[in-house]
DNA sequence: AACTCGGGGAC
DNA sequence: GTCCCAGAGTT
């Protein structure tokens, strides 16, 4: 039996809950920092930056970033490395990338004007549904559906919507019934205060149903089940990686190797200490993996001195356990651009994932104590 | 349809 | 530990 969106708006009092929602919005809703004009590329950036990522993960980073790229023209002409530096420990790299060849785009074909258009903003890189439906809402008042995450668990809740939301035919369903109540008046106010109702009252779990302003439209509310919604299967567990990866030092202390990871895939195109999957057992054959390995990839004859740290990093897919050492770089045979000696003063310039900036930070800590200690 | 892609905060 | 967050691109 399929699922229709007719069945579950049918009789549907939307006008009633567009006021409800739209009310409480403009008085409860919090004073965001994206929310203080409706630039629509000021719009943008904080959708993408708000994609999988909460609302105080992002404010630091959206504030640092308008101040270094005040205008689609800045963000254009920047370099990547310095965006992806802006975007260090945000996470989803490819978004900043995405975004600066989309902006290039409306740059050079759109005359620097956001298009108003759905289908001609919706093909930009990196701009999904979800984008689509925000960014044009809130900066043009187009009236289009914005389903994140916040919208189909409010959804579900509200017309009691028991479909799995992490498969894809349920999230479509959503947009059909998002597009049918979305306020014509008024779709950045409702579509804000949805996303606003998810953050704030309709939460994951304890939902504050007594304090909700649409709890009157709410079948899972009125029948006791709204900690039963959203259903949503979850997915397997990552796996774990050993990894063995050295601070390696010139001679004189003054440079350490960085390599640039590949331009696809994990953490692409940011810079971090060679690290190496480690396949073996014991300590001795960890370092003699490492060092045989760095030789072979690089022509690089180092020398692991001391351990420095241990660090663990869970990504949504995968965990890495990095035993970190500090050690010397002998010889190097070429130095390129995806593998350098950099002057310590500079690492900061550098965009690293964040175990490595863990990494560097216990590393200059110790550099600081064997100072101090003479 | 299932995977990949970060990091952190709430519980 | 688990969940999941103002999702999109790739396969």
């Amino acid at each position: 039996m399929k699922e229709t969106a007719s069945k579950h708006v049918e009789n549907f009092p939307i006008h009633s809950f567009q006021r409800a929602l739209i009310d409480w919005f403009k008085t409860e809703g919090r004073d965001l920092p994206w929310r203080k004009d409706r630039d629509p590329y000021k719009v943008w950036v904080s959708e993408v930056m708000l994609q999988q990522t909460r609302v105080d993960t992002v404010i630091p980073y959206f504030h640092n970033f308008l101040e270094r790229f005040p205008t689609i023209d800045d963000l254009a002409s920047a370099d990547e490395q310095t965006l992806l530096k802006a975007w260090e420990g945000l996470g989803y790299y490819s978004r900043v990338k995405n975004l600066h060849a989309a902006v290039k785009e409306v740059k050079s074909r759109y005359g620097g004007v956001v298009p108003k258009d759905k289908e001609a903003f919706s093909q930009l890189k990196g701009v999904g549904p979800y984008t689509t439906g925000a960014v044009l809402s809130i900066a043009y008042g187009l009236p289009l559906p914005a389903v994140d995450g916040n919208v189909m668990r409010v959804l579900s809740r509200i017309f009691l919507i028991e479909e799995d939301i992490s498969k894809g035919r349920t999230k479509k369903l959503f947009e059909e019934i998002a597009q049918r109540i979305v306020s014509v008046d008024d779709p950045s106010s409702f579509n804000q205060g949805l996303m606003e109702l998810g953050a704030l009252i309709c939460k994951p779990t304890n939902p504050a149903c007594l304090l909700c302003p649409v709890k009157d439209f709410c079948i899972a509310y009125e029948r006791g089940r709204e900690k039963d919604l959203p259903v949503k299967t979850k997915g397997k567990k990552g796996k774990t990686i050993q990894m063995t990866a050295a601070v390696l030092q010139s001679t004189d202390g003054a440079k350490v190797l960085l390599r640039k990871r590949p331009s696809k895939g994990l953490l692409a195109d940011l810079w971090e200490f060679p690290g190496e999957e480690q396949t073996g057992g014991d300590f001795t054959n960890m370092l003699t993996e490492y060092e045989q390995t760095l030789l072979k990839k690089h022509q690089i004859t180092a020398n692991l001195t001391e351990p420095l740290c241990h660090v663990e990093h869970v990504f949504s897919h995968l965990t890495w356990k990095i035993n970190a050492f500090v050690g010397v770089v002998d010889r190097i045979m070429k130095e390129t651009a995806e593998l350098k000696m950099v002057a310590i003063d500079e690492i900061e310039h550098y965009p690293l994932p964040v175990p490595h900036q863990k990494i560097w930070k216990q590393y200059v800590l110790r550099r600081e104590t064997e100072e101090s200690d003479g």
